[in-house]
DNA sequence: CTAATTCAGGAACGTTTGTTCCGTATTTTT
DNA sequence: AAAAATACGGAACAAACGTTCCTGAATTAG
């Protein structure tokens, strides 16, 4: 019938991801997304609608890869403790070492956006919700197994992990470059364990 | 000389805070300040030279106000302990209340801003450290009044009591509104001390 | 009362914003 | 080969942006 796309709609994604996990929805230009993306604006404008529309695809795209990671992760884990230890000390590395795409994009959108965007609010609600269930998971498997203190419930200890996690994006998000300040928080939370 | 202003200086950064709180740096507009504000645009340019200057004094007047109130709470509390436990409850009242000011103005704008503008970073790290200290502080005199367990370090207690606030804030500005997950948090939290 | 000063309101500025449209090139189907 | 359909680049758009300037009113000092 027609010409066939010059680029992949997914690697475009992947470039949204980055302008506006970087800067932000609203201080991210739709200048910005033709140069970076590195589409015409006719091409961005045909192929995704408009800017919130991409913007949500592409915090949809994060949310969906993110979670398939860490779910593949620990699904396979023998061992749920050292895993999660593994998870956050990653966590950590990465806070330390990106200059550009610092903290985590769905803790910035959901800062920025969800008191005002419901589609954004829906997504954010969502990946809690499924975050929280990947951990809880996690941790009743490895309270059975021995290698977690059933000392706390494993829900409660669920929604620590995923707190304990926001709070230090927002901290690598604010420029902490002292890893002492990372290691001891991460030090406290698995004293919970 | 002149005319005197019709206006307090101070009243119009309470003002400033709220709206720059709700929408953000990027998404308040110049409209916005005038109409919240109730200044005419030629005051609020003359008074505050422009709106990043404005919203670096409005962020300013936040931190020194909230952290002069945690600090003179906890150095006039007779039981460490029970005193954070209060502080952190009235967060999680506020997060379910407040319809507007959801979140922390702080962590917002470490969130939007710390990576692009230079004096907010500043005001956010400052913030971090002096913040930290006063928990540490606290802690300190907790511990050796017997009111707080030794297991853990001060310092680390400190950082991870900022780290769980900061935490619950981004969950309050997602729209949580279930209170038992800040329940759970809070009581993971301070089963640590 | 006059002069000096600073106020407040609103028009106006040039830019930048997000978005649309048009002309052309390219590919696929008939 | 012709026709249909879509991708592409870039010009063009109105609206909103942050900021400046101009006007006249108000207040105080001399």
């Amino acid at each position: 019938m027609a010409r066939t796309k010059e680029f992949s709609e997914d690697q475009a994604l992947d470039k949204a991801i980055e302008i506006f996990w970087h800067k932000g929805y609203n201080g991210t230009s739709a200048q910005d997304l033709v140069t970076h993306l590195g589409l015409s604006r006719s091409s961005l404008y045909d192929t995704f609608g408009d800017k919130q529309k991409l913007f949500a695809k592409a915090l949809n795209k994060y949310q969906s890869d993110s979670y398939v990671k860490v779910k593949e992760i620990l699904e396979t884990a023998t061992n749920i403790k050292d895993t999660l230890t593994l998870i956050f000390k990653l966590a950590v590395v990465e806070s330390l070492e990106d200059r550009i795409t610092k903290g985590c994009f769905m803790v910035n959108s959901a800062v920025e956006l969800a008191m005002h965007d419901e589609e954004i609010a829906k997504i954010v609600r969502d990946n809690q919700k499924v975050m929280e269930e990947v951990f809880f998971t996690a941790v009743k498997k490895g309270q059975e197994a021995g290698q977690i203190s059933t000392k706390q419930e494993a829900r409660l200890l669920a929604r620590f992990i995923f707190n304990t996690y926001s709070g230090i994006r927002v901290l690598a998000r604010a420029g902490e470059k002292d890893k002492q300040v990372y290691d001891d928080i991460l030090k406290a939370l698995f004293s919970l364990f």
